[in-house]
DNA sequence: TGTCGTCAACTAACATGTTAGTATTCAGGT
DNA sequence: ACCTGAATACTAACATGTTAGTTGACGACA
């Protein structure tokens, strides 16, 4: 049991350590390893062929980003969720693409807001597709795009580590008939106001979008209640 | 020469790994370390009698927080200053702060007003008093509080992580006359808000705060060339 | 004298051995 | 049957040994 679930770290580039660490935590976000599992050091190691080391400052960094739980002297498992860790991520992710996204549409360059422009119009393409996979990825790279012409190279990637549940979480969603539609229409609504250089606007926008998605998250404690931690 | 700058890990608490990461993160916050201080794991396990594993943990998590840079097979050394990544850690943390104050004044509690109004009289007499040290303390433990007040429990080390550089640089600003009082009126402009309910109001007396500390660091890149990095 | 290539010394990165704390199991007693 | 406690098996945490990449110094050559 338990077979090959980690992608094969020779595929990635960097450190043992750091290839480990995408390894599991593709596994993790993915949900390859849901909620609950225990993993066992000598498991993966055995699986990716390296010693502890760098398994061990893996598990290190993806308990700082709070996707495993370390029991100390015991085990380590993957943290369930909890829904008050999933509000507070989406509180702080709010509260950095608001700032993001006025930031953005005071300052923009041309060649910024065409850019978004045209991946805006890839989403539209993907939904009339119905290819919600790439829709779901041409997403994420919406709102990346926003938080990197904030011009703070790191911006981009606290925002992403802060809202790792949510993306974890998003996994459970059930593709909601229309719902990608709408998706598009806000974010349409968020690069119009950025076009116009509307800050209060684009903010306004961007809320109500963002909004969206913890409103579709909360039903999911109710339906996964095995996922998620019990008080 | 290179004596013992490093707080004994006997005093406190946690996995060993921990303590070295919490006395070197205070060594290079202080900066008794300096920007561009070489860290020799060496050294560092003779000083505190350790060896190199919790020392390679405890610098994995400074690399990661950008408060030492690691060139890989060759050398770690205590990050210089970017003025830009000042300025990001600005915008991130006035994301934040702003996001916390303005929820903090729509749902705060008596209980949470009093304990910000004790703390606010206690800058007050620090300042009084001249004690600019306890007055500091006392300043991050007002923001500290506000971000408690969110009722997110993460949300508070999130914006000390993500201020990290800020808290630093700070350090090489030279105590000026009359601005402790000032922040003080600051302090007390937002605490007004909160306390009549008015998220706006804090929100932008917030920001006229935070906006003060980047104007105080902007000048530090010419005064202290040395701790910055050279582009 | 200046430049290039080789070599030695040093460091982070990785592997492996050891310790100590935790949980489970199972025997013995009630 | 159920509770209790000692012994055992298992794990993370820590220590130490090994590898490999980088840097800087030194010497041969132009």
């Amino acid at each position: 049991m338990n077979a090959v679930t980690l992608t094969d770290i020779e595929d990635l580039s960097g450190s043992l350590a750091q290839r480990v660490y995408q390894s599991l935590r593709e596994a993790i976000l993915s949900m390859a390893y849901p909620p609950g599992t225990i993993l066992r050091k000598g498991a993966i190691c055995e699986q990716l062929g390296v010693s502890r080391s760098p398994v061990s400052e893996a598990i290190a960094r993806l308990s700082a980003e709070g996707l495993v739980d370390v029991i100390p002297q015991s085990a380590t498992r993957v943290s369930c969720f909890s829904m008050d860790e999933i509000r507070e991520a989406s509180f702080l992710r709010e509260a950095l693409e608001l700032a993001a996204v006025a930031r953005v549409a005071e300052q923009r360059s041309d060649e910024q807001l065409t850019q978004l422009t045209r991946n805006l119009r890839l989403q539209e393409l993907l939904v009339e597709d119905r290819d919600f996979a790439g829709f779901y990825k041409t997403d994420e790279e919406f709102h990346a795009l926003l938080m990197e012409f904030t011009g703070f190279p790191g911006a981009s990637s606290v925002a992403s580590t802060v809202s790792l549940q949510l993306k974890r979480a998003r996994m459970l969603l059930l593709p909601e008939e229309g719902r990608p539609a709408e998706a598009v229409k806000e974010h349409k609504a968020v690069l119009d106001a950025i076009r116009l250089s509307d800050p209060v606007a684009a903010q306004s926008a961007m809320k109500l979008h963002l909004g969206r998605l913890i409103t579709q998250l909360e039903p999911l404690e109710g339906q996964h209640p095995t996922f998620f931690r019990t008080r």
